[in-house]
DNA sequence: GTGGTCTAGACCACT
DNA sequence: GTGGTCTAGACCACG
């Protein structure tokens, strides 16, 4: 269900942490559904239990989700919205990156073009193993 | 002219790098003109003048500028077209970030107007000092 | 009549030994009275017998209660003098705790203030699933 | 300058970010002013590397620090507002002790009295390595 | 030198 | 079985 890449710059820690939160958006985490044991899915995906440990607790550090110890680990009742507030502070981040580029020479009018040939899919995003920054 | 953000995600030397490139596109930055010198940049700026020296080395492995030793750098003739040129590849970053934000339940029609709310400033550009991936 | 929070970081058996002692203390469990039986407590709230086995082996330890083999478990005659004479020490750990937040800027008459606010309720005592250490 | 107590219940990493709390708190750490690195101070603590990297995350998490990769970690400059708002927070926590001790007999003019006791010291706050909750 | 990440393997308490 | 913590040791990029 989950797919990592071990080349990307981006830790692998985040690269999970942005799935589930996908996974959750998607509605196949749902609410007060248990997320899989971290021994478990640390041996699907061939990571150390520790970093599979670092992307829970960072999961519930922005409350998508509780662990209860001795029993497993839960998505929070909220999970969803959570989520969404987030984006909503992502924008910066996006509005950020465009104002690059439109610096760089890009009109606005190929950004907006751009946007519209976005086909959303389910996979790891924003993987940039490239040392293009 | 400058301004770095020590504390920035972004490797200081890729600030340098971005500004750089901003300038050049704002033509603060003419082709054949001579860039300040790695020390006295590096004084100005309070940073380590061998990660100035490692921002300069990435500017002209790229072709935006060429050293010539005894006089000084040089901004090259072609540069503004180099930078044209590489801002096309970031389009891909660019649709991987909107696709990331779509899947967080943001509308195109909402980035869309991100998009025409931007005006574009002279600043450090792309920094992401926040822990939101 | 109790309720446990499966996320907090207090043990569960723990949770029920203290609201077990609170229920004592209130005069609701009286000395002589026989306790819930594992099971049917397991059963109503919906935690594993052995979880609350272990609340109540730990309720033994500390006198509040025996096991008469066959016939049930019953509140010790005492217990409430336990109660009382545990408190005493449990003031240290108080002391620690308001030294820390006085420490932290908060002063002794501010403390007392909330001290005067205080109204006792019957709940779960002590819950302390935030990350406030 | 800090000490931590392998025995205790708290983790050692949250001890590590009491005590430096404290330490800024009471000035010793001033905004702006680099924390010992993460290597020289498990050596000096004798503690692995790891577990200091998790306070230190912990403290930046919080926002009392922010780490400039390559040259050090700084006390952020609002770091003492911070942990004052944080300690209004605690005091929930403590009203909810208050109340748990009110409950097991204890008066609130005993309280006072304990309140009054008290004299601020700095040491490693909140050891309960007994296993009295 | 700095911080950041990851692995391997262990131990503990709780359910 | 579960999550949580810790150690030991390694590697990387950055300054």
């Amino acid at each position: 269900m989950l797919g990592i890449d071990k080349f990307s710059r981006v830790p692998i820690y985040e690269q999970i942490v942005s799935q589930i939160e996908t996974h959750i958006m998607l509605g196949e985490y749902k609410p007060e559904q248990a997320l899989p044991s971290v021994r478990a899915l640390a041996v699907e995906l061939g990571i150390n239990p520790n970093t599979l440990q670092k992307a829970y607790a960072e999961l519930e550090r922005k409350g998508l989700c509780q662990s209860a110890p001795g029993s497993g680990r839960f998505v929070s009742r909220d999970a969803v919205a959570v989520i969404k507030e987030q984006a909503k502070m992502k924008l910066e981040q996006f509005k950020s990156i465009a104002g690059e580029l439109i610096r760089s020479g890009i009109t606005k009018e190929e950004l907006v073009e751009a946007l519209k040939s976005i086909t959303v899919s389910l996979s790891a995003p924003g993987r940039e193993g490239s040392d293009e920054a």
